[in-house]
DNA sequence: CTGCGGTACCGGGTTGACCCTGTACCCCCG
DNA sequence: CGGGGGTACAGGGTCAACCCGGTACCGCAG
């Protein structure tokens, strides 16, 4: 394409991960055209994390989901690579927002590293100075990400008000395990289970009602998170 | 039908609908550098709709999720695009599988469209032959949907098994009802709910169990569809 | 230091969710 | 024409899932 020399003496090195080819190959012409030397464009982690070590650039752009499970394969090797390589960048790419990473990065007092969300990017312009920035050692988080942390905060869920053990119980009972059962996982008594499972009914907010099932509402609150 | 031009003597005329900037931009580059004419990149459908009005390319390529609702604008568009439009072929990108768009094209003996999962995208070729296909008529299911359509024939969810009552009965159930209150909301009597209950349960396999809450299982297993 | 919230347990009670059996009517298929 | 499946209901039973009240220990914030 055009290699324009912008003001840089030397272009910014740049390795790109995701597994989706039109997006990953879709991206590194982009970053090309922005003026960054794309030195790996690779499908999985494991071949970020070999290419990094391989040949260092300045700034790693990882898709979270990628192969094998399809989950967050890409926030354990930008883990990984913080670890390991501390002088590359990390600038994280997700399709959804995933608040988990969003907030490390917040609070580890972090350098050279961003969250992004890919429908988020509104022009390229902000690509680009995100990646400089990330490679310069800031930290770049999309808006977005921080509105809804920020939000969350106001608009509580209702399963925040749950302690640590009603939660665990509340997710075996998701499970659809019974009482019993819940009992033997977490190493309780029946009875203790029985009062978890009241104390999580009554503050999810579900009173004694003939014509509710209080039991499947608690693990719908539970799967919609 | 008709004959796939290999060398072209005009470039085929693309235009791209995608509302996330960071792919619609990645992929007119690469449409572009696979001998494609991008006459058109746009965020929305309507933009989409505006611009084939005013100068027909020979395909649309369309993502299915775009603003307002973010839900389905693609396909509305994408079927209007065929009414309006029959010399314009639509290729349809899905970011997971909508089998109800990918059963409409097989169905209706539809010419000049496609349907490929935006991460099932092997390589650049497949998306240049899928465009060129397109483009001369022809129809392009992803491989990977046709299969999970064909699987579903055949490894029919257990709750294909169900009565149409018992499926009513499981609904109401996974609103996290009682018993009481399905019968009220179904006309039924407590007798007859609890019939349907125990039905459900068994046409599922869920028999009786200590470490089981079936009711909740039959919830889970109704809301994995 | 007092009190609150989380964790953990018990006895004793009620009831909704389940079990099985049996009845009845309908329609459709072989 | 008999039988299987769907729909609909009742009687009568068991038990897991709930309720309440009470105890106990811990850590921590006021």
């Amino acid at each position: 394409m055009s290699p324009i020399p912008t003001a840089e003496a030397r272009a910014l090195r740049v390795a790109v991960a995701d597994d989706a080819v039109l997006f990953r190959e879709g991206l590194t012409r982009l970053l090309t055209e922005a003026g960054f030397a794309v030195t790996a464009a690779v499908g999985d982690a494991g071949a970020l994390l070999a290419s990094v070590a391989a040949d260092p650039p300045d700034v790693a752009v990882v898709d979270i989901r990628m192969p094998p499970t399809h989950t967050t394969e890409g926030l354990e090797a930008a883990r990984a690579l913080r670890e390991r390589h501390p002088g590359t960048g990390v600038l994280v790419l997700s399709a959804h927002v995933e608040t988990g990473y969003a907030l490390q990065l917040v609070d580890g007092g972090t350098t050279g590293a961003g969250y992004l969300l890919k429908e988020r990017v509104a022009d390229l312009a902000e690509l680009r100075d995100a990646v400089r920035r990330v490679a310069a050692g800031g930290v770049v988080v999309d808006p977005g990400v921080v509105a809804t942390l920020v939000g969350r905060r106001r608009v509580h869920s209702p399963l925040d008000a749950l302690s640590e053990r009603e939660r665990e119980v509340l997710a075996v009972m998701a499970e659809g395990r019974s009482n019993q059962a819940i009992g033997e996982q977490l190493f309780l008594s029946q009875k203790t289970v029985e009062a978890y499972v009241r104390s999580v009914f009554t503050k999810l907010g579900l009173h004694q009602a003939a014509d509710d099932n209080r039991r499947v509402l608690a693990v719908l609150a539970f799967l919609r998170h």
